[in-house]
DNA sequence: TCCCATCGCTCAATCGTTTGACTGTTCCTA
DNA sequence: TAGGAACAGTCAAACGATTGAGCGATGGGA
C-alpha cells in the first residue's frame, strides 16, 4: 500500500541534506569524492530509509551502457542449450549484468537488430545457427560485440567451439579398443558446422586407428530422432552391416535405438551405439547410452567472457576441458 | 567500418529539416500530429538514410516504461519450462515487448527485486517456487505486476494453473477402465503445490470410481528419478503390490521404470505406469510412457496476458484446454 | 602572516525522447 | 470582411542519473 510515487536521487539528497551528485558518487564509489564518514552514513541511511533504487533507464541514458547482454538460442527444448545458458548466466551474474536469453524467430530477425541498435543490449552471444547471413550482417553493422558459441558463424570474428573432432575420436577409439572394425557414423545436417567437425573427427580417428573410412558406412543428414531412425535402418540393411555406430547427437541416437529395437537388433549385443553430448536423457534410456560429455557450460562461460573482452586469445577458442567419454550400456565388445 | 558515432532524433530532424518533435511523432504515430505527406516522407527517408534506431534508455526514461518483462524459472534443464517460455515469448513478441528469461538463484533474490525496482522490467512472471517468502514480499513491495504460473504463490494475487486434479483423474480413469483396482500414487514433494493437487486428483478419482484410497499405496516425496525409484521399490515390496502406478512427474517415472527393471518387474505386463507432462522424453523411453499432456505453452501465454492486464477474469485462472491423455506402451489391461 | 593544497562538498550541463502548449498561416463561413 | 477553425508544424520543459568544473573553508609550511 505504500505506493510512494517513485524515489529519485533528489529525494535521497534532500533527506540526507547533500547534493544529489554526492549521493550518486557514494553509490558508485567514485574515488574522486572526498567525504566525511558521517555524511556518507547520512546518505546511506537515507537510501535505506527511502528504499531507493537507481533508475536503470536514466543511468543507461547518461552512461550509454545498459549492463545487459543477449543470448540467442534456437530452442529452449534442447537441453544442450540449458547448459550453455547456465555457464553464461553465471558469468553475467558475477559481473552484475543482466543476461537476456531468447529464441531466434527467423521471421523477425530485425527484433535482434533493434535490440542491439537501440542500446537495449550491449552485445550478443550467438548460439543459434538459425540466423540468415543478412541478419548477421545487420547485427554486425550495429558495431556491437558479437561472439558465437558452439559453431562458426561467417562474419563473426570471435567464436567459442568445443573440440568436436576429439569427441568423435574418443568414441571411435573406445569402439576400436572393444574390437570393432566396421564402425559407422550417423551424421548431422550437411549445413551444420558441428556435424561437419564430428564427421571429420570420425574419419580422422579411423585412419589413426589403421582403418579405412568406408563411405557406405556414413548415413543420415539431421539431428532429429526421425533422421536417426532412418539412417539406422539404412545401415542395418547393408549387406555387411556395421557392428558399431557413432551417432552425431542424442536425438538422432534415440531414433537409432528405437529403429534397432523395431528391427529386433539388440544394442549392444548386435550393434554398439554411442553418441555426443552427455545430457541426462542419455543415462535414462534403455540401454543407457555411452556418450561424450562436452564442455557446454564452460563454453557459455567463455563466450560471456569474450563478450566482455576478458578472454585471453583472439578469434577462435576451442574449449577442451571437461570433454570426457562416459561409458554406459550401449557399447560392448564385438561379438 | 561506417562507425558513425550514434544517430539521434536530432540528426534525423536536421536531415529532414523539421523539428525533432515531428520525427518523434511520426515514429510513434501520434494522431495529434498534422503533417503534409511530403514532409512525412522526408522524415521517413531520413530515418532510412541514417539507419536511425530510437534509444531505448531515453525512451524508457521519458515514458517510464521499459517494454521489458521478466520470466523466472528454476531450471532451464527441465523441459516443462521450455514450453512455458515458448508460450510467453509468443505473446511478448506479438506485443513487441522483450521477455527476459532467467533462472532464480536463491542466493541472490535481490537481483530480481533490483530489476523490478530499477524499472528495468515492468512486471514478472513467476514460474519458480524457489523464491523465499521474504523475497516474494520484496518483489510485491515494488508495486509492479506479478503473476505466478503453474503454482500458487502466497501473496501473489494473479495465478495461472493447470488442472492437475483433472490430469490425475484422467490417468486413474484410464487405469480403472483397464481393470486395475490397486492403483498406487508416487507423489511429488510435500511442499509442492502441484504435487498436492495431483494427489488430491488421484484420491478424488479413486472415490469417483468406487474405489477406496489406500494410504499404503501412496509413496514418495519428490520430483527426481531417485525419489521415484525409491518409492517404486517400496510399493513393489508391499505384501500386496499395486498393479498400476500414477507417478507425479516424468523424472520420477523414469526412476520408477528403472527400479522396476532392476527388480525384474515388467512394465506394463506386471505393473502399469503412467505420469503427468507429455515431454518428448516420455515417448522415447522403453516402454514409451502413457502421460497426460498439460497446457504448458498456453499457461505461459495466459500468464503473459495477465501481466499485460489483458486477461479476462481476476485472481486464479485454471487452463483446461489442451489437457489430454496420451496412451502409449506403459499401461495395459490388468493381467 | 601569507599562500597554497587539501578537504568537502555544490553547480550545472548533458544523455535522447516525449509531449503539452504554443505560433503563424490558410481557408471557409457568416 | 472579420473571426474562428483547421492546418503544419515549433518550442521547451521534463524524465533521473552522471560528471567535470568550481568554490569556500580549513590547515600547514615557509
Amino acid at each position: 500500500m505504500t505506493s510512494a510515487k517513485r524515489v529519485t536521487l533528489t529525494d535521497v539528497a534532500k533527506l540526507a541534506r547533500v547534493d544529489k551528485s554526492v549521493v550518486s558518487r557514494v553509490i558508485n564509489d567514485d574515488d574522486r569524492l572526498v567525504i566525511k564518514p558521517e555524511t556518507r552514513d547520512r546518505v546511506l541511511a537515507a537510501i535505506q530509509e527511502l528504499d531507493y533504487h537507481p533508475n536503470a533507464a536514466a543511468r543507461s541514458l547518461r552512461t550509454a551502457q545498459s549492463g545487459t547482454y543477449g543470448l540467442l538460442i534456437p530452442d529452449f527444448a534442447n537441453p544442450i542449450y540449458a547448459e550453455i545458458i547456465k555457464g553464461a548466466e553465471q558469468v553475467a551474474a558475477a559481473r552484475d549484468t543482466v543476461l537476456l536469453t531468447g529464441t531466434v524467430h527467423e521471421d523477425h530477425p530485425e527484433r535482434y537488430v533493434r535490440m542491439l541498435a537501440s542500446g537495449r543490449v550491449e552485445g550478443l552471444l550467438l548460439a543459434s545457427d538459425k540466423l540468415s547471413a543478412k541478419a548477421i550482417e545487420a547485427l554486425r553493422h550495429t558495431g556491437r560485440p558479437i561472439v558465437s558459441v558452439n559453431q562458426r558463424v561467417p562474419g563473426v570474428e570471435r567464436m567459442i567451439l568445443a573440440d568436436d573432432e576429439r569427441a568423435s575420436a574418443l568414441v571411435v577409439r573406445h569402439l576400436t579398443e572393444l574390437g570393432h572394425e566396421r564402425i559407422a557414423h550417423i551424421r548431422g545436417p550437411r549445413n551444420s558446422d558441428t556435424a561437419r567437425r564430428r564427421l571429420n573427427g570420425y574419419r580422422g580417428a579411423l585412419r589413426a586407428g589403421g582403418l579405412t573410412p568406408d563411405p557406405a558406412l556414413v548415413a543420415g543428414d539431421g539431428y532429429t530422432s526421425e533422421t536417426g531412425a532412418e539412417a539406422m535402418r539404412e545401415l542395418l540393411a547393408l549387406p555387411e552391416p556395421p557392428t558399431a555406430v557413432l551417432v552425431a547427437n542424442v536425438a538422432a541416437a534415440v531414433g537409432a535405438l528405437s529403429a534397432a529395437r523395431q528391427l529386433g537388433v539388440r544394442v549392444p549385443e548386435d550393434v554398439s551405439v554411442a553418441t555426443i553430448h552427455d545430457i541426462p536423457l542419455a543415462a535414462n534410456l534403455a540401454p543407457a547410452l555411452t556418450t561424450v560429455r562436452m564442455p557446454l557450460a564452460e563454453m557459455g562461460r567463455q563466450g560471456m567472457l569474450a563478450l566482455f573482452g576478458e578472454d585471453s586469445g583472439s578469434g577462435r577458442t576451442v574449449v577442451r576441458t571437461e570433454t570426457e567419454l562416459i561409458v554406459r550400456d550401449s557399447t560392448s565388445a564385438r561379438a
